[in-house]
DNA sequence: TCTAAAATATGACTATTAGTCATAATATAA
DNA sequence: TTATATTATGACTAATAGTCATATTTTAGA
């Protein structure tokens, strides 16, 4: 009975194919600027299929989200190496999240921009699954607990929370280069060397020290 | 000739009282769940009477970030005491820019939300003014400079650089509570202590480092 | 006090668009 | 060959931002 198999087949692929026409047009016109109408064009389906596949304009949205999360995910753990200490292992971490931030810029932002414009909504079951399991933030409190025990990273804060303050710092500076890199130019202040910088900050503090 | 000044006071005065309308509204129910009728009602105007005041929803939106805006840069620059070095200032910047978090919510997130969800937009003037002349983050830019003077606040970075990447750093770890808040409650993560500990990742970096 | 002009306010109307649903086309199974 | 299930359609509804012709109120000058 191979025929319900490749229903679900023909399915999931209907389903990527409307994903791959929203990010399409999300992604070239922003997401203010293209209707359900524009999509179901761009996929050569009439709006009515559109809401087969996916509940809501959000929903979709939520679906290319996922995509990002994945690729973000797929990143940070293929960098990551067990013969070296936990915080070399961030470092790399840290350079893959970069690279996504600067080669998956549009995935960077439909995360950051879902995110942000969705924290007014309702909970919704999905809303957590983002944060859970085999997320990048999980693998995250992990690799950083290896460093505590191996010594390499400081010990005075609970790798849950040293996790979700390094990420949160690292993803702020991306969103400040995101909505303002306007600005930096106008300070004439180069993305790079801004995140370089902030990798200082990361491992040394602000204070200044006599060592160093 | 008084008559003018009374009429632009006047003017002023029923813009205030839109704002005032409007904030108590997004405040109460969030940003997408009040329409411009709604505030027009709540303001005891009609919805055309809004739009002589502000030419757009988004403006109205826009006029509430700013008395954010302005509320925090109060809170920073009277904490400041030229007595004492950079980093003890900037430590009482970082202290007040927590209050405003935590007492004025309601506007720190109408900074955050306006900002992530116009970030699409195409330019318009008001968008840099928020980051110019007397705002927080040149005040901020300011006295890092003299606390690289005075030798308490590392030189390595400049002082723009290091404005950016602070303030942007602090903004991420509130915004992970404003959107996340949940997410901490199931970690049993206090918002406090996981404030107190970013400042700690701040002042002495992530590196395990023999000394302290 | 009266009146014309200016300033301010109104709300019915238009345009846009997310989401629905009765109907149609197509595929499956018996 | 036909009944049933699945998938697709697009005209329609509801909601709402923004407009504009009309009305009301205020001002200034005679």
């Amino acid at each position: 009975m191979g025929v319900l198999e490749r229903k679900a087949r023909e399915k999931e692929r209907r389903r990527n194919e409307i994903i791959d026409a929203a990010e399409r047009l999300f992604f070239k016109h922003g997401y203010d600027h293209v209707t359900m109408d524009d999509i179901a064009k761009e996929a050569e389906l009439s709006k009515g299929t559109l809401y087969l596949y996916f509940k809501s304009r959000e929903d979709l949205h939520y679906a290319i989200l996922i995509r990002g999360l994945e690729i973000l995910n797929r990143l940070i753990r293929e960098v990551y190496d067990a013969k070296k200490s936990g915080l070399e292992n961030i470092l790399q971490m840290g350079e893959a999240y970069i690279r996504f931030f600067r080669e998956k810029t549009d995935y960077f932002k439909a995360i950051m921009f879902f995110d942000a414009t969705r924290f007014e909504r309702v909970e919704n079951e999905s809303k957590f699954k983002i944060l859970q399991e085999d997320s990048p933030l999980v693998f995250f409190m992990e690799v950083l607990r290896q460093g505590q025990q191996d010594g390499s990273i400081k010990q005075d804060i609970p790798a849950e929370q040293l996790a979700i303050i390094l990420w949160s710092q690292v993803s702020g500076v991306f969103e400040f280069i995101a909505l303002r890199g306007k600005l930096l130019d106008m300070l004439q202040i180069d993305n790079i060397e801004l995140i370089r910088n902030q990798i200082k900050v990361l491992l040394y503090g602000l204070e200044n020290k006599q060592t160093d």
